[in-house]
DNA sequence: GGACCTTTGAAGCAC
DNA sequence: GTGCTTCAAAGGTCC
């Protein structure tokens, strides 16, 4: 279970229990086992080949009763052989990369975005969380300590960032990120060219843009990992955009957060807070500020209920996670295929230390926050509808029909056990009931299943 | 041009 | 309370 309040994040009263508890679920049963992390894993595994259809019967025998560390070790990596082996030629690259830095790639990647949560709106909100973890590189944690938009710009090194490392072209954690964590080296317009959101432009005085409190911006700790120079070379085809534009200018105005019942004069919220978070209904860049004085009052008024806003779902611990490690993965694997970028995501998330995803998952709680703030009365059922999915229908039966076959085979590879009725009774009725978890199902059913067996199980 | 794929998590909704 | 559905990001792929 992780310790959150180890973060700092003290004082912070809102949320975050549901994802305490989902954490703790989870924990309750993985704790009992050596290596944490491994059945999670290997289920995932287990899911994969069920998915995937060259389920590798030659994996099934090899579940051997000892249930010890290194057994359950070398179960997993037979497991992830198996998965590896059905990989293409470039995931199987990625996987190779993880296998070789594994989960310590990520505990020797400082993500310290955590330390941003210091930088929301000095409402009292995140006051508390950044406290305990923004002591890096004399950012200092102090009230006052700062000085103002000078600070933002030049105190702001990160606790692993290399001086002169230039920061383009890394990818931000989040939206609010990619505005709290702006940076003087550049000024950005990250373009989402898919429904033509302008994300914020960095800009050199973000204390123009927040109430701060005073020295609040000056605590900016440029402390992310998209800050950190990349790990890995970035060749021309791994599929980095050169959005992180320099010639940007900073006074640009921010289009995506130019309507007018959301946004001030000039591109604000109503806050005062911009948030790219606002995108405009119709998907692509407007400049109403701009349309407004070529149009009739009428039609004009008449455009602006046509294209409210959309304001986006604030992005969760995964999606944060994503969003840093996506770039990584690109370059280690040379895949620009989100599908199966994700994939590897996917599988390096349940990889991550509890430590490592609480992070996210607060980080999230953060966002989440902040975004309740900003929106007050926004709902997630806003946006419902606005994209057009295949039926339910089609796609369940799809998918279902797939992981049933495979869960067959699997099943027929099988040792008769109760646990592993139990396991693959559960697992199918998760598959047949549209669940995903069937893990959690699995541990409804068998709560006082023995941990090792489940290992065992979960790697056949 | 836009849906789909793929992942996990959050939230809404129906029962 | 439980389970299902939708959306959030991302970019190649396909229709």
């Amino acid at each position: 279970m992780p310790q959150l309040g180890g973060g700092g994040g003290s004082g912070d009263d809102l949320g975050a229990t549901d994802e305490m508890l989902a954490f703790k679920d989870e924990g309750e049963q993985e704790e009992k086992i050596p290596q944490g992390g491994f059945p999670e894993r290997d289920l995932a595994d287990l899911k994969s080949s069920l998915v995937n259809e060259s389920e590798g019967a030659g994996s099934s025998g090899q579940a051997g009763s000892g249930p010890g560390q290194t057994e359950a070790l070398r179960r997993a990596q037979n497991s992830q052989r198996l998965y590896q082996d059905k990989l293409p030629d470039a995931l199987e690259e990625g996987l190779k990369a993880q296998d070789g830095s594994g989960v310590g790639m990520y505990k020797e990647s400082v993500y310290s975005g955590y330390n941003l949560l210091v930088h929301y709106p000095a409402n009292g909100v995140s006051a508390g969380a950044g406290a305990g973890a923004g002591a890096g590189a004399g950012s200092g944690t102090g009230a006052g300590a700062g000085t103002g938009a000078g600070a933002v710009s030049g105190a702001g090194q990160p606790l692993h960032a290399k001086p002169g490392q230039p920061s383009h072209g890394v990818p931000q954690i989040t939206p609010l990120y990619e505005h709290f964590s702006s940076h003087q080296t550049h000024v950005s317009a990250d373009i989402n060219q898919k429904q033509g959101v302008h994300r914020p432009l960095q800009t050199t005085d973000i204390s123009s843009f927040y109430s701060l409190s005073p020295g609040g911006v000056g605590q900016i700790s440029h402390t992310m990992g998209w800050a950190s120079p990349p790990l890995y070379p970035l060749p021309p085809s791994c599929g980095y955009r050169q959005h992180f534009s320099t010639a940007v200018s900073p006074g640009a105005p921010y289009p995506r957060f130019t309507h007018p019942s959301l946004m001030l004069g000039s591109g604000m919220h109503t806050t005062g807070i911009p948030h790219p978070a606002i995108v405009p209904h119709s998907g692509k860049q407007e400049l109403q500020h701009y349309d407004r004085g070529l149009k009739p009052p009428s039609e004009a008024k008449q455009e602006k209920e046509a294209k409210k806003p959309t304001i986006k779902k604030p992005l969760n611990a995964f999606m944060l996670y994503m969003k840093e490690m996506r770039a990584k993965v690109i370059a280690e694997c040379t895949l620009k295929e989100s599908a199966a970028i994700n994939q590897i995501l996917g599988r390096r998330w349940h990889a991550l230390s509890r430590e490592e995803q609480a992070k996210y998952y607060e980080l999230a709680r953060k966002e989440r926050q902040l975004h309740m703030q900003l929106y007050p009365g926004w709902s997630a059922r806003d946006n419902y509808g606005k994209k057009k999915r295949r039926s339910r229908e089609k796609h369940q039966e799809s998918n279902t029909g797939e992981k049933l076959k495979g869960l067959e085979e699997c099943l027929s590879t099988l040792q008769v056990t109760r646990e592993n009725e139990v396991f693959l009774e559960s697992l199918e009725e998760g598959l047949q009931g549209g669940k995903r978890n069937a893990f959690g199902t699995y541990k409804e059913k068998e709560k006082d299943a023995a941990p090792a067996q489940f290992l065992q199980m979960a790697v056949l």
